[in-house]
DNA sequence: TTGAAAGCGCTACCAT
DNA sequence: ATGGTAGCGCTTTCAA
């Protein structure tokens, strides 16, 4: 039988009120009594039990700001879902989520937004927004104004965000090396795409690429990078002159968006099938060519997860006090070729 | 503000006793007064608050038994630590389980142990065993005496358990195909080593994979196909002496266990990075062997998440009531390189 | 500084 | 057949 709040109060000689004042840091204990009831509770090994604090705390419902970029793009969708998901499943518990989205990445719009949700009477908040100076300084002062904040799928470093959920873009391009490598045959001429130099995670994408690639021993080159700035148009275009001027490609890496417009460009140089392309994310124009055969493979990050983890472990921390393990939390690098699709 | 029994019991102008009878189909309920009051549960929406329930039984204690047959077996530790998991998070909820381990396949070991953990008052049943008549029989009467049944990583057909959670041994055998066409270079001349001709979900892995073999358009053929029994000394024998007889091998299949042995053998004949080898799941063995770059991928079935979810959903089922939407419940096809794993 | 009691949503049980 | 009530573990509020 588990140990109550009453066990230790009665152990203790209290009431359950003073317990409490003790457990949740409240103060106004005198200081002895204080110690000789933690002492009951290491003693016990006293572990509140959730049900009973859910429904305690129903009376004043939580609610959860949660903030992306990605208005349309269907890779957010994804961890929309997660999110939605995350808010059935804690509805019971009070739980409820404020989802605000922006197009594009625009620090200033983003800043507004955040700010907007601040002001909205969350108890936490998660966000995916890009890792500048003037955004961090926004997030740090929403946190300093008393809301933990979350970052989920892009993290941002110098602030004081509880932890991270999302990709671990290093090991997700030596992924891509690894499946590059498997797939080639002979030297491996390779065009990259990516969505833009300027992109922290991207650039990551690219080095943890030729790293794996000669730490395999692979023959290979890094024959032209080209930025799309994740824009299919852009990305058909730059990739369809790529592949005319250089003629001895033998394999396509595209690190983000635009992938749809580099898959055109390799179907109508005749190329489908033909080389190793691979690309990241699970979205419908993925699917599409990698049923057909012109992608080979494309490397996922678990969105959903991303959305799911993150909102319940706002919530953990919220309800119980204590932060997860660590500040990183990645999800899974997962290979998705036709057959598992 | 969700709706609550309060409010049911208000709208329907009766008290909270008579809904909770009508919700739990308990019983002695004036007919005219319950279809009221099923009329208000709908109008009003209302859905039980799960920290509510779970609250209220806690005074009788919900025991899960579970049964594995892989005491020793690297595989299972990854669905105990499945099992071990959810019963954390549901230990607030008063749930508890009672682990039987047995070693081996044998039948009537088998069903000495699920019917000894029947006896031990448990409320359902999660089971791997073995798919064959006796054991279907004695799982249908532990059934019919009341316990729902789930089974776990392998199925049991023709019985009336609650659903399956486990590998999808079709697709995971097309995956492996995808991963044997993409590695290799020329015609692929295919050793295949499974554990058993008699295990369905063996069988099913080989043909999953010629048939997508054939589907892919690839020149492959199947020089040989040994039985392992799934034991190391066996699977090293066999695999070396068929590599020895035919030279010609340029790709071998593992179906099941015994991988460490095949893999020995394929090291000594110095083959390893030469020629594609796919397996199946993760323990430390296959690991060592993908790190070295002998096996060039495995295919995994996330064993922790079979036994996470499979106590998960049986005790949603027994605190709600309501089956999972299909009793299929496959796991991913988890692809694992070297870079990912 | 501390205790006592009400109440969160639900179930179980006793009384009617 | 139905209502009333106690109690699950915890928080909160009011009173002392």
């Amino acid at each position: 039988m588990p140990v109550t709040i009453r066990d230790i109060a009665r152990a203790a000689g209290v009431s359950r009120g003073t317990v409490d004042r003790v457990l949740n840091n409240r103060g106004g204990v005198r200081p002895e009594l204080e110690r000789k009831i933690r002492r009951m509770i290491l003693e016990l090994d006293y572990r509140p039990n959730r049900a009973g604090k859910v429904l305690a705390a129903l009376k004043k419902p939580i609610k959860i700001g949660c903030f992306l970029p990605g208005a349309g793009n269907p890779f957010f969708d994804a961890v929309i879902r997660g999110f939605r998901q995350a808010e059935q499943e804690l509805s019971d518990f009070g739980v409820s989520l404020e989802i605000t989205l922006v197009k594009g990445f625009d620090p200033e719009t983003h800043i507004r937004a955040l700010n907007g949700l601040a002001e909205k009477n969350i108890a936490a908040l998660c966000a995916a927004t890009v890792d500048v100076p003037e955004v961090q300084k926004a997030v740090n002062s929403i946190i300093t104004s008393g809301i933990p904040v979350a970052a989920v799928n892009s993290d941002l470093s110098g602030t004081g965000r509880l932890f991270y959920v999302g990709c671990d873009y290093a090991e997700s391009g030596r992924t891509a090396a690894g499946i590059l490598n498997m797939a080639r045959n002979g030297p491996l001429n390779l065009l990259v795409a990516t969505g833009s130099l300027s992109m922290r995670g991207h650039v990551q994408r690219i080095e943890a690429l030729t790293g794996e690639l000669e730490n395999c021993g692979a023959e290979f080159s890094v024959r032209r990078v080209i930025e799309t700035g994740d824009d299919t148009g852009v990305a058909y275009r730059r990739t369809a002159e790529a592949l005319k001027n250089i003629p001895d490609i033998t394999g396509v890496y595209i690190t983000s968006g635009g992938t749809e417009g580099a898959c055109r460009a390799v179907c109508e140089a005749g190329l489908a099938g033909k080389i190793p392309v691979v690309c990241f994310d699970d979205i419908p124009a993925t699917r599409r060519f990698l049923r057909e055969g012109t992608i080979t493979a494309t490397i996922c990050q678990e969105p959903f997860q991303q959305g799911y983890r993150s909102v319940m472990m706002l919530f953990d921390y919220l309800m119980n006090g204590r932060a997860p393990k660590g500040d990183l939390n990645f999800t899974d690098t997962v290979i998705k070729i036709r057959q598992n699709l």
